[in-house]
RNA sequence: CGGGGUGUGGCGCAGCUUGGUAGCGCAUUGCGUUUGGGACGCAAGGGCCGCAGGUUCAAAUCCUGUCACCCCGACCA
């Protein structure tokens, strides 16, 4: 049964609500596809529930076809299984938690490794059962700092999430092939522009993790990516190439020189070309070693400080850094933690009083640019003095490399010899190779061939359901509204009747019915006394990809086919409509 | 958690500086006119001005406190 306007549980805005910043937000709102309810969590109105079903529907489809099963685990959760993996207190306050009536701990699930792996265990002993695929679309809570842009970052949303699992590695990379194969083509066919970047695999146990990106402004991942070879990496996961190491025979010996008043680099290199002016070129940030300390917290509560040495020209980049130091988190180091720390002076620090071997004991890693053989300038561990000419390997040494420092368009790539680019997206999607860190806490192992225990090998892949909706939507729209790519909109065609004759109505009606008969859904705008202008303004708005306009036209037989992307319009004779309806809708579906 | 901002009919906003009967546009209801690009007229319904306390003859407006929400940042398998 076609909708009606008339009756459907719809109201559309005039004007933008005004929480809502981004296009997708603002358009979901107006055209009636989404209300919100809190913070973070919205209804879905009859519109979107159908737009949420579509894109469902794909990622189903595509699932399915690569062999995944789907279940469905409760999204209410006892806390047993995330105390087993560490994470009921790794994932703090991003959980929603709740007590039952006994006192009992639950949550609300935030994601499922944990459900999936132990009900694996539950069933399955043996490698003849493996490999398997199994997936579920269900509603996530995660307690967010700051939700933001209505469904596009919820603290309730819908996510298909997927896993493998095998016996060996090579198991585990044929079931990552399957999916990130199958994920290409549910991005192709939800209809926006994406890439797919590498990813961290994270601190324990995954070895290849790579994101699918929406690609958009309004993105909140940043990802770099090389218009020569193709390479591209969320900045968390860039890797820097690191210099060959040279030769220090013509360095002379490191000497400590006084640079009063040079707490930072700026002021540091402003000194050096005042004082010691160098004869092939003047001193830059670049040539300095700037050495950070901050503190790691780690989920037990312990703390420790970690200093990082970077060149001078680049700060660290929080999100590399946390990335790196996961799952413990970074705090600034503070004024007490200088006073805890004598060995440390603020402004002056320097490889000497770092790593564990030196006067502080601080463990002490290495943008990989400081290769050795690199000849530097950087604090002399004494309130005014710096050192010139200290040379990596030759003059000090660190317990280790970080990739913990800005990456910058224009970076060298690290496949080839052009330079990154940087950009914005939405993570839309994520395949990785978890590889046994869940099968092991949780212990699920199975009987190989010769009768031995070996822990299975798992994949983990998640598509942003409801995510998509909103993203879809950043991608496609314009100044009047929605253009929802044909296989998500919430209906083929809106017959629009616009004017007062009783006639139009009647034809509205008439054709459609018949174009549901050829298996299409329609929308009808069957509103009395609402003027063609309006009736114009909401088709534009909602975004159903093919207008039919019964109007004036209908008197001479000809009824006009609007495109909702390019605007065109087009007259057909009025007993030709279903049929050309049929047939674009229909070719447009066998071309995506 | 830090910074900025906003709370006034369903939605978008004005009024607050300078205290004195709560207003506008949209939406909604009725009647009439209108019907190819967000129509018009007349009439109507709907608001403890976020909440609490204070000052005052009198508070949407001034003071104190508090809560909520939005934006930027931090945070985010």
């Amino acid at each position: 049964m076609a909708l009606h306007m008339s009756s459907l549980f719809l109201r559309t805005l005039r004007e933008d609500p005004a929480d809502a910043e981004v296009p997708s937000h603002r358009l979901l709102v107006r055209a009636g596809y989404v209300r919100r309810v809190s913070p973070g969590v919205y209804t879905w109105l009859p519109l979107g529930l159908r737009v949420l079903r579509n894109v469902e529907k794909i990622v189903r489809e595509e699932m399915d076809a690569i062999g995944a099963q789907e279940l469905l685990f409760p999204a209410l959760l006892p806390k047993e299984p995330f105390e087993a993996t560490g994470r009921w207190t790794e994932y703090g306050d991003n959980i929603f938690r709740l007590q039952d009536r006994k006192g009992a701990d639950h949550l609300l699930g935030p994601t499922h490794e944990e459900m999936f792996t132990l009900t694996v265990k539950d069933l399955y002993s043996s490698y003849k059962d493996l490999p398997l695929s199994i997936y579920q679309i269900q509603t996530k809570y995660r307690d967010e700092a700051r939700p933001r842009a209505g469904v596009l970052r919820g603290r309730e949303f819908v996510m298909k999430d997927s896993y493998s699992f095998d016996v060996d590695a090579a198991g585990l990379d044929k079931s990552y092939q399957l999916h990130r194969e199958a994920y290409v083509r549910i991005f192709d066919r939800l209809g926006f522009h994406y890439v797919i970047v590498e990813a961290m695999a994270g601190a324990m146990g995954g070895s290849k993790s790579e994101e699918f990106l929406a690609t958009a402004e309004v993105g909140e991942d940043t990802y770099v990516h090389c218009t020569s070879c193709g390479y591209a990496a969320n900045v968390e996961a860039v890797r820097v190439p690191a210099p060959s190491p040279v030769g220090w025979e013509d360095v002379p010996a490191a000497h400590a020189e006084d640079t009063p008043d040079t707490p930072t680099i700026d002021t540091l290199v402003t000194h050096l070309n005042e004082r010691f002016p160098r004869d092939d070129r003047p001193w830059e940030a670049g040539d300095t070693l700037k050495n950070v300390v901050v503190t790691l917290v780690n989920p037990d509560g312990t703390r420790e400080p970690l200093a990082i040495g970077v060149p001078g020209d680049r700060e660290v980049d929080e999100k590399r850094l946390g990335a790196q130091v996961e799952p413990a988190e970074v705090e600034a180091f503070t004024e007490a933690d200088f006073a805890a720390n004598p060995a440390l002076v603020k402004g002056y620090i320097g490889p000497g009083a770092l790593g564990l071997e030196g006067s502080s004991g601080i463990r002490y890693l290495l943008d990989p640019r400081i290769a050795e053989g690199t000849r530097w300038v950087t604090g002399a561990d004494v309130a005014g003095q710096h050192v010139i000419d200290l040379v990596a390997g030759r003059d000090f040494s660190a317990d280790g490399t970080i990739e913990a420092a800005e990456v910058r368009p224009g970076d060298p790539c690290p496949t080839c010899d052009h330079t990154l680019s940087a950009a914005r997206g939405i993570e839309m999607g994520h395949v990785f190779q978890l590889g046994t860190k869940y099968a092991e806490a949780l212990d699920l192992k199975v009987l190989d061939q010769n009768g031995k225990l070996v822990t299975v090998v798992m994949g983990s892949y998640g598509v942003g359901v409801s995510r998509a909706v909103a993203c879809v939507v950043e991608g496609n729209h314009d100044e009047s509204g929605i253009i929802w790519p044909r296989e998500l909109a919430p209906a083929d065609v809106h017959v629009v009747a616009a004017g007062k004759d009783e006639a139009l109505f009647v034809k509205a009606e008439e054709i459609a019915r018949e174009l549901e008969v050829q298996g299409l859904s329609v929308l009808v705008d069957d509103r009395k006394g609402v003027s063609p202008g309006v009736k114009f303004k909401d088709s534009e708005l909602i975004g159903i990809p093919t207008i039919l306009v019964i109007g004036r036209g209908l008197a001479d037989g000809k009824v006009e086919i609007k495109d909702r992307r390019s605007g065109e319009r087009r007259e057909v004779a009025v007993d030709d409509a279903v049929a050309a309806l049929t047939a674009e809708v229909t070719a447009e579906v066998e071309r995506s």
